[in-house]
DNA sequence: ATTAATATATGTTAGAAACATATATAAGTT
DNA sequence: AACTTATATATGTTTCTAACATATATTAAT
């Protein structure tokens, strides 16, 4: 949607914030992965539009790895080019528990949203 | 928390995306307010850091203005200084309620994912 | 008279998402 | 052998949003 300047709206174009951190943390969590192998995982997870940014990942990746919370090693064995495998470390699992407080929070506030929309439209 | 190149991480401070314009269509589908009066209402609807910015809030009326979405009259009765009076129009309506079906998508992601985090975690 | 509260508004910076492109290896196809 | 596609990683640029800062005017309170 545009207004009548022309600009963009954006407005109702669902789109998690900052969804990516916390998923590509989970993803880790579970297991193992490269950059390429998160791409395909990532719009199953249901936080993402499809296809996903390669740039965003590979930066998300990077990002992470500064702060330590998760580490990586190339990995030259099996077919294709040199894969980066990245693993989960302490602080990230960690870091990743306040993710995930703090996305229960924000279903919460959410859901209380939703509620007093209902009963709004119920009169 | 800030990472080991001192760039702010910001990671689990907890802020919903584009929270604003929901919370002031949805006060303007309850009732007409102007933007000093909603400034003081936003931090109850659970989606908003206190104290709310002023300049979100204005700017955000502006928008939606332009839009069509709201529409304003100035309200020189009453005491202190001249109020412009918001009021939601049909359009704005229709736009809460693509608003509620993206917020009611997100919540449902997030169940999603605070569940399989949850099964992770039981193992 | 001075200060605080009410009310609206704009400027500027920083952060995040979106969009675009570059590069290299390997596997499959004709 | 040449060409195309899939795998894999990476960076550059632009646009959008949020955060932070400041300006201005009116009225109420001390």
């Amino acid at each position: 949607m545009r207004n009548r300047h022309g600009k963009r709206c954006g407005c109702y174009r669902e789109r998690h914030n900052r969804w990516i951190e916390p998923s590509i943390l989970f993803l880790l969590y579970e297991g193992t992965h490269h950059g390429y192998d998160l791409m395909s995982r990532l719009p199953d997870l249901g936080f993402v539009q499809d296809p996903v940014d390669p740039g965003a990942v590979y930066r998300m990746l990077r990002h992470l790895e500064d702060g330590d919370l998760v580490k990586s090693q190339w990995d030259t064995t099996g077919s294709g080019p040199a894969k980066r495998l990245y693993t989960i470390t302490e602080a990230g699992k960690e870091h990743l528990k306040l993710w995930t407080d703090a996305l229960r929070q924000r279903r919460d506030s959410l859901d209380e949203f939703l509620k007093r929309m209902q009963q709004l439209e119920e009169k």
